[in-house]
DNA sequence: CGCACATTCTTGAGATTGTCAACGATTGAC
DNA sequence: GTCAATCGTTGACAATCTCAAGAATGTGCG
């Protein structure tokens, strides 16, 4: 058989190529996991944080999620419309709206988190348990430089 | 101090967001080093594969970077354009064209390749040098499954 | 207090990317 | 030779990224 490109090409040894790859993989198999439940990734990773006890203002969102502030108005719009969240003021300041899962979106999150962790657990299966977690830890690095 | 979001907060066990978080990190600084040399992202992976002696096909491009075949039309368009790639004909089957990049190609690659291994190096600095190692193989066998 | 300046959300625009369906040319299987 | 499959291409549409501007609110300083 010929040179497999997947074990000798080019850009092997680039990492933020892998990286790339690796993060396309693991979006499809999230993608494919969430449509059964009427969610994009996005949509669903901005609901994941409305759910949180942290109170996230959409600025907080937007930094937490690196996406720019008026892409997060527009995925707010869209779960609001749909009754998953709602945006609550904030009695420290009346500029910043923090956004709160409701019931509905509590439950519609619980059912997409079991979809999203069993797709991320397939894409991971590849590795064993303890290199999940080493890889875990390394990108959590990456993610979060000081 | 509150707590820190970087560290406790929700979606830090989920390793596919880690993955899209620390992979727009590098596709930040890569995008900066690249900027300076007149390519994006996209762009210089082509260009990479171009450059390599693999006589890659536009399909061929297209599954190794999973982008749509129509994708790589318009990116090996304008690459052609600016005269850093031609589109050879495969002897072996008419229908197929392989990429190749031009001696110009070549050394625009070389220095963009500088670039961005700097970034690449940068993005990475807040590992060890035996984590990076580590880092590339689990990216490697997430991004490739058998 | 009053003023300048920064921050938060929002809107809108334009460019880039992702996804899909068709089509002509060519190949390979039968 | 016929027929299905593959490769490149075009076109359309949705989704995403990036930026600039504006209204409302907050913050700091004289």
């Amino acid at each position: 058989m010929t040179s497999d490109l997947r074990t000798g090409g080019p850009l092997l040894n680039d990492t933020a190529f892998l990286l790339a790859r690796a993060n396309a993989q693991s979006l499809a198999a999230a993608h494919a996991a969430l449509a059964e439940h009427g969610l994009r990734v996005r949509s669903y990773t901005v609901l994941a944080l409305a759910v949180s006890e942290e109170r996230l203002s959409q600025r907080d969102i937007a930094e937490f999620l690196r996406l720019d502030p008026s892409q997060v108005v527009a995925l707010v719009d869209d779960l609001q419309a749909r009754c998953l969240v709602t945006r609550d003021p904030d009695p420290n300041d009346r500029r910043a709206k923090v956004v709160v899962a409701t019931a509905a979106g509590r439950r519609l999150h619980a059912g997409a988190e079991a979809a999203a962790n069993a797709a991320e657990r397939d894409v991971l299966s590849v590795l064993g348990e303890d290199e999940q977690l080493v890889l875990r830890d390394l990108l959590h690095r990456i993610a979060f430089p000081a």
